[in-house]
Parts: C-alpha cells; structure tokens; sequence
DNA sequence: TCGCAGAGTTTACGTCGTAAACTCTTGCAC
DNA sequence: GTGCAAGAGTTTACGACGTAAACTCTGCGA
C-alpha cells in the first residue's frame, strides 16, 4: 500500500453487463464481497481472509488475485460496499418523511443512522472504527484530504452529504441560532471555509453547529456499538432520544419521539 | 479467550521486589511490555507480535509464554498499562491546579486527556477504538459488567473515576442546572442508577449530564484521532477549545483559555 | 480454426500463534 | 556442600495466513 495503486473495482449494481463473462465476473466479485461481509460479522476482521474467502467459493486463494490487487483491496472494497448501503438507507428513509418536513427528516436520518449501526456493527467498526492501515487509514489520505480513487473514500463522501443536505436545507427554510462570525475564535473561524457540496451555501456559525452536531452523534454511536456505554445503559434508546431532543432544541426544531412500526 | 482465564500479570511498579528472581522477572515483563508499545506506535497492532518482541530481546518466541498466556493477555496487560498512565497523567495535571478550582481542574484534566491523546495515537486507538476480540471487547465482559479480574477492565474503571470525581466535586460546590427527575424519560430515567462510586451523591440529571459530556468529549478526541475530522479542519485544537467552552456553559463554570507553557 | 486472454491451480516462501518436549540454571532444604 | 525441584529458555513442529511465480485449462473473437 506504500505505492500508488489503481483501485478498481466494480460498483456493485453494475448498470449494463455486457458479455456473458462480464456478467459471471460481476456474480463472483459480488460472491466475494458478500462472504467476506458474512466472514467479518462471524469472525471479525481477523477472519476475513483470502483463504476462508476461497474456501468458501470452492476455489484456491490465489484465484482471488485475479480480482483483487490485495487483502487491503478488498477490505477497501467492502467499506465502500457498507457505505453505500448505509447511504441508500438513509436516504430512503428520509425520503419517506413529507419533503418540506426537514426536520423530520433529519430525526429519521438520525435515528436510521442508529438502527444501522446496531443491527451492522461489524460493519459499523469496519467504517467507523480504528483506521484500518491501508484501506481506510491515515496513510491512505493524500496530501488534498480525501482520495477520490479510493471508492472507500468515495463512498464516504456521498455519505456525509447526505447530512450535510439536511443541514442545508434546514438553515434555508428555518434558520437557527448560531454563533456570529465574530464571536468565534478566528483561528477556528479560518477553517470553516470548507470546499464540501452544499456548505458555502450556510454561515460558518452553522458548519460550526452541523460538526459539533455530527460529533455528538458519532460519539454515542460508536461508544454504543463499541460497548462503552454499557457500564452506564443497558438499553441506549432513551439516551439516544436524549440527545436528538437536545439537538432540537439547538436548531430550534421540535423533538418528535420516534413513531414506532415493528 | 472463551475459557475463563487468570489474568495474573503485575503492576508496574511492584513495591517491594523481594527476591532477585522477581526482579529479573519483573524487569522482563518491563521489557516485553515497552517493546511492545514500541512496536505497536511504529507499526501497528499487527506489528505486535510475540515473535517480533522476543526478536527484540534475543530470545525466542515461545519464552515468552512464562510471562503471558497468550498475545490476547500481552495485550490486554498493555492495555491496563496505557490507562495507568493516562489516568497518572490526568491525575497530576489535576493536582497542579489550586484544589478548590474544581472548574480549572475539570478544563485541565479534559485538554490532558486530548493532549496525551493526540501524542500517543497507537495508545489511544488501543485503548479507545474497535474492541480488540478477547482483549477488550464484547466477550471480555461478564454478565455484571466489567471483569474485575482483567487488568484492562480495572484500569480502565480507575481512569472513569477520576472525571466521575471532578464531576461529582463541581456538583457540590456549585450545582449546575440539570433536568429535573421527572423531565427525564421514565426509561433513561430507571437506568441512572450506576453503582459507580461517586455516582450516587449526585442527582440523576447531573449523571445524564456527564455522560453526555463524556460522549461528547470521546466523540471530539477519537473522530479527532481516528483522522475522521482531517476533511474540516487542519488543526482541531480551536475546535475542541470551542467544545470546551460549550461543556463550561453548561456546567455553569467560567471558560478559561489553556495558559500556553512550552 | 487458431490463438490469446482470462480464470483457476499448484507449488513455494516467509510470516504468525502456540503446543510439546527438551535442556540448562538457579535457589532452597537438608 | 549436595541434591533436587521449579523456573527460564530452546528446539521442533503444526496449521493458519498473504502472496509471488509458473503453470494449465477454457471459452471467446478474428
């Protein structure tokens, strides 16, 4: 992983298989993904092997070679596959909600957010938790930031702008009380100024408000699924709702519980 | 790790080391645990391995099975060994601040948290970030909670204490506001009632309270770490100042800007 | 029909954790 | 002092792992 790398691979719902053997070249990366997923929640990360993998296919492990660079390659691979599914859900879930109820949807999101990474926490750890060196890591930024060929990388950009998206719109249709640009720290203040899709469109006292917002929220779900939380809960719902009513009420919105389907 | 287990492993620094045997023995454990950490900040995890420990020290591999049953109980003892001296850190930053500052103490003890945070990454990451199977993690865990026995465990309830001390010392020399019992879920509301020591002489608004302080402050420092923040800020430390501040209008106490000593 | 590219196998190397049997050394009881 | 048991460390071995290199088979297109 110390060289550049070319990380291609297949996004999962390929739009038009071609020839026959593109088609039973996609099943197998398909194959592969979805054990490895199976693998990772079974066994944990050290179980996701390239000789399990194989095994499992009825193959030998150096068949894997001729549709991943590496076991890193994979395991990229398979991060972008959790976000994207974390993304689509997200963004389904908002889209039940009416279109012009932000904030509704922005609990939605929140809680499906949540519900994800309770019933996905292998998958969870796998996006959210220690950088994995060489597919998700610090090593494998750029200099810029984000690596936009890394499709874990990617894939994490597309999720993040789902938020960032309600965030926006929330400020456009009902604007919150928000720190004046003069009453932050200008060393603080001069990093506001992010290039991300959507966040020029709201005052830096509002960025300010969306990452302290997203840094609660990954707090208490990563100590939730990390099991930190359990010398303190033993069911973390309520505490949850806690913290989304006190987000509310910081963007001026009202806290509606959660309306429960089984 | 699935068969209960002695975690028989010593304290660092043993008072009395009686014979010359257990001073030998005691500076071997001394050794395999510093060249451990040693390989764990320059490579990894996976770079800690017995056999490149016991390569370090001249010896071979299996001799290190006299000092830990198993890679998981190395582990684990480092583990234990990285709260120790994070909670002595905290602890003495404490002690540096006049005792009956209890709003100084809890901003220092916060930044020396970030701070030791930030300079021992690979530490943090093992203490604080994806559960490390038979480590650590969700199997190390009774039934009751924490396992007494697992050096891990107890390290990390003493390093709880202390900001569970600081909290319950500012509580009582001036109450901030809090939810009130009855504004409190009825469901959240049950599940305050740790038998964490200190925790029963405050309400349990305030309990609610420090845990979400808590969750707040994991979230900033391990987003932080993890390089989950890189794509907005260059340096976080304004951020987390901004944080801060935020947790002392809350808590009621007057913020104060770090004193910049080099 | 030829040939070639793609898919998969075999073999091999060096890594790892760790179990079992062995040897050398040390310290204590007599 | 002598003997002996316990402790410390080694040797050898097994079965995992990632992956490199060379090989074989198969199916598609010219």
């Amino acid at each position: 992983m110390t060289e550049a790398q070319v990380w291609a691979a297949p996004g999962e719902g390929s739009p038009e298989p071609a020839s026959r053997r593109e088609r039973v070249r996609a099943a197998a990366y398909d194959e592969i993904r979805s054990i490895g997923r199976q693998l990772l929640a079974t066994e944990g990360l050290g179980g996701v092997s390239l000789r399990a993998i194989a095994r499992e296919m009825g193959m030998t492990a150096p068949a894997l070679y001729r549709y991943y660079e590496s076991r890193e390659h994979l395991l990229a691979d398979m991060c972008a596959m959790f976000f994207n599914e974390l993304s689509d859900m997200i963004q389904a879930a908002c889209d039940a909600e009416a279109d012009d109820d932000i904030a509704g949807r922005l609990m939605v999101a929140s809680r499906a957010f949540r519900r994800w990474s309770h019933e996905h926490q292998a998958e969870f750890t796998h996006l959210f938790g220690s950088p994995i060196p060489g597919v998700f890591g610090p090593d494998t930024y750029t200099p810029e930031g984000f690596d936009p060929n890394n499709p874990a990388h990617a894939a994490g950009i597309r999720f993040g702008a789902i938020f960032m998206r309600l965030f926006v719109a929330l400020w456009r249709t009902r604007p919150f009380p928000i720190p004046a640009d003069d009453q932050i720290a200008p060393a603080l203040r001069s990093q506001l100024d992010w290039n991300l899709p959507g966040a020029e469109e709201i005052p830096p006292g509002a960025r300010l408000l969306f990452l302290s917002a997203w840094v609660s929220l990954y707090g208490l779900v990563t100590m939730d699924v990390f099991g930190h939380l359990g010398w303190a809960l033993k069911d973390s719902a309520p505490f949850f709702e806690y913290e989304l009513e006190q987000l509310c009420t910081k963007l001026g919105i009202a806290y509606a519980p959660p309306t429960e389907e089984l």
